[in-house]
DNA sequence: CGTTTTAATGACACTTATGTCATTAAGGGA
DNA sequence: TCCCTTAATGACATAAGTGTCATTAAAACG
């Protein structure tokens, strides 16, 4: 058996803390997460929790807080390329969401706003405001430059633009629940979504 | 106050329960509902529930069971129409669609799937033979029928179906979510949906 | 090396939920 | 109308989680 040894990390606690809590998160669910269990997997005891985060709601709080950046973090959108072709941008842009969109990281987050989002209307907020608002600005100003340009159908900006990204935001909830049922085949899936998207928003049809 | 007395009604008593819990989970999830809450609800003693169901779990299986079938119900693949344009059928059978998938007592299944399909593996794999794979099914066999008249662009069949109706889990997952905070022009969104769709997998485009 | 600080712990009191069961009374049948 | 079945209830025992606090010991400091 692996003799345990008592050891004084303030610094790192607070993010072991965080890590463990998100991994529980995922497997049981926020409601179905105990203090104790989050403890356990950080190998420390209960209290020690205590220390750090007055309570589960705190611990999700910061949990969004810390995390939530690393979804969009490093993207600008000065830093698209203006020289390519829209659909060549595009679908390595629709690359990187995926990417980010699905990961582990952000899955947890998502699946806990979806079933605490009534419990705690703040975390709805702060999602909206800091992923979806910001992720939605970054594309609008995308599509109007590529309309500009005279690549995309002008009519298209006053779509609701949750379109042109909607099958970005499903696969994540696919992937969330049915992943192990049945996981997307995602680079086919991505093509399927540029091809049809691009034939339906571009001038002139291939 | 309202003067209570004891009513004896077996029959009515699972279905009520049954009500009285998913509203209960709608508001708190499902881990963070209690039975006492649902037989509060249900304005029932809380031993009253053990009568009818053993415990949470049996609950939320015969929620799912009694409840997923009006999602789909009345759909007949038979039933659609084959003179009608692809878009002005393809168009109504959407918004058909939209209209159950975002009805709040499928929101409700969906959002516990979403919370505890680690925790009930059957439940997810109920939704997703149930509803999921029924509803691809249908829209298939659609899609096939179109494509052999000529108005659909052959290729389609090769795509994941789920790119057809990503918008709609999207918007789902949307009103699940958001709808507080920023709710879906609905209309407006399945139009966007419809229109970019067609445009890009109709055989010519407009 | 001895002292001091404080991170970490385990134990305690408390709250909340669960599941069971003997008791009660609604209401249909004789 | 009275009785009898059993649906409904309230009380009980048990379990699990919460938050606090005095005690312990790691490790920084002089």
């Amino acid at each position: 058996m692996t003799e345990k040894k008592r050891q004084r990390r303030k610094d790192a606690r607070p993010d072991e803390i965080i890590s463990a809590a998100l991994k529980e998160f995922a497997e049981k669910g926020y409601a179905g997460t105990s203090i104790g269990s989050v403890a356990k997997r950080a190998d420390i005891a209960r209290s020690t929790v205590y220390i750090y985060f007055d309570d589960k709601e705190a611990l999700i709080r910061q949990a969004f807080e810390d995390r939530i950046g690393s979804v969009f973090a490093n993207l600008e959108p000065n830093a698209i390329p203006n020289d390519l072709p829209f659909e060549t941008v595009f679908q390595g842009m629709l690359e990187v969401f995926y990417a980010r969109m699905t990961s582990p990281e952000n899955l947890v987050l998502f699946k806990v706003l979806v079933s605490e989002g009534n419990v705690f209307p703040e975390l709805t907020a702060f999602y909206h405001s800091t992923i979806l608002k910001k992720g939605e600005g970054f594309l609008s100003h995308f599509i109007s430059q590529a309309i500009e340009k005279g690549e995309v159908r002008p009519e298209i900006i006053h779509y609701d633009p949750k379109i042109i990204v909607a099958p970005l935001i499903a696969a994540a909830m696919w992937q969330l629940t049915f992943q192990k049922l049945e996981p997307l085949d995602l680079p086919k899936y991505i093509q399927g979504h540029v091809d049809i998207l691009m034939r339906g928003i571009l001038i002139g049809s291939k």
